[in-house]
DNA sequence: CTTGACTCCGTACTTAGGTACGGATTTATA
DNA sequence: TATAAATCCGTACCTAAGTACGGAGTCAAG
């Protein structure tokens, strides 16, 4: 017919479109990601619309979003002066849990890279320097111009 | 009696000492995190530094690495003349696994800031704005003054 | 009309990182 | 000494986000 208008796919076309596996398509629609969609003789018929509301979800995902964000984030997928502040919330929730990672692993670096400067002690030939002593001694453990501890 | 001096700790107060679940030591223990503790008359007895280990376990873990991370790092943590090499290699591995990801951390951030800003137009009294639609359109779909694109 | 590809369904399995259960000891307290 | 609390062990269960299985029905090409 001339259905090819509303561009409607199967399940494994759509999976194929969107990157993902066709079990994932039918694990999205078991967890209400997907409306239900209609059906030809029992296969499942899929829009264009079903294509950009999953790549919407893999992207959202990526964002560091779980599946169930991502479904607040549809329900709430038209802002609106009503909706807004709830979309506000979500968003700054993540910005804040994001920094704060950025923040902590940055941290970590500086650790990791003072453990490496300290150790890298090519005059140390009998020192051992535990990992954990430097953590727990800011460093100091093994600082190898004026000997050991803090 | 006298063992104060050694510190030694049932696994419960281990567990409270360290905020995790005795499930949790035991766990660690299976999964070779913890060495196999010495044992009073079949319970077993912790020191100070299995807490130590712990602590730095899920400190590591909170850095966003996971429990084999934290293995690996605890398997380096004594650096010698020997083990130096090894420790370099590893260490510099880790710290262009963190750079990673705090690159792809900022990454996202940008997006979100941008996925908020495009959808933050306080003058749109009357405007729906999608999310899937902003995020197919670049975020260009409800385009206030300072909009921002790609 | 047959063959192969695709789809259907429910169920089970996977990895990570634990958490909970339940019956048997052991230890500490009153 | 009696009793409550803690510990022992193996095993089962949990969430998240899928992935795999297997036997059936269906569709399209030759």
């Amino acid at each position: 017919m001339e259905q090819d208008l509303q561009e409607q796919m199967t399940i494994g076309v759509l999976a194929k479109e969107a990157g993902v596996g066709v079990e994932t398509v039918r694990f999205y629609q078991r967890k209400g990601l997907l409306k239900t969609p209609e059906r030809t003789s029992g296969f499942r018929k899929y829009t264009q619309t079903d294509l950009r509301q999953i790549k919407f979800i893999k992207r959202v995902q990526e964002l560091g979003f779980t599946l169930n964000d991502a479904q607040s984030l549809l329900e709430i997928a038209f802002c609106s002066p009503k909706t807004q502040p709830l979309l506000e919330q979500v968003c700054n929730e993540k910005i804040e849990q994001i920094e704060k990672k950025i923040a902590d692993l940055n941290g970590m670096l500086d650790e990791l890279r003072q453990f490496y400067q300290s150790c890298a002690c090519e005059s140390s030939n009998n020192i051992q320097c535990s990992l954990l002593e430097c953590f727990e001694n800011e460093w100091e453990c093994c600082d190898n111009s004026n000997g050991r501890k803090k």
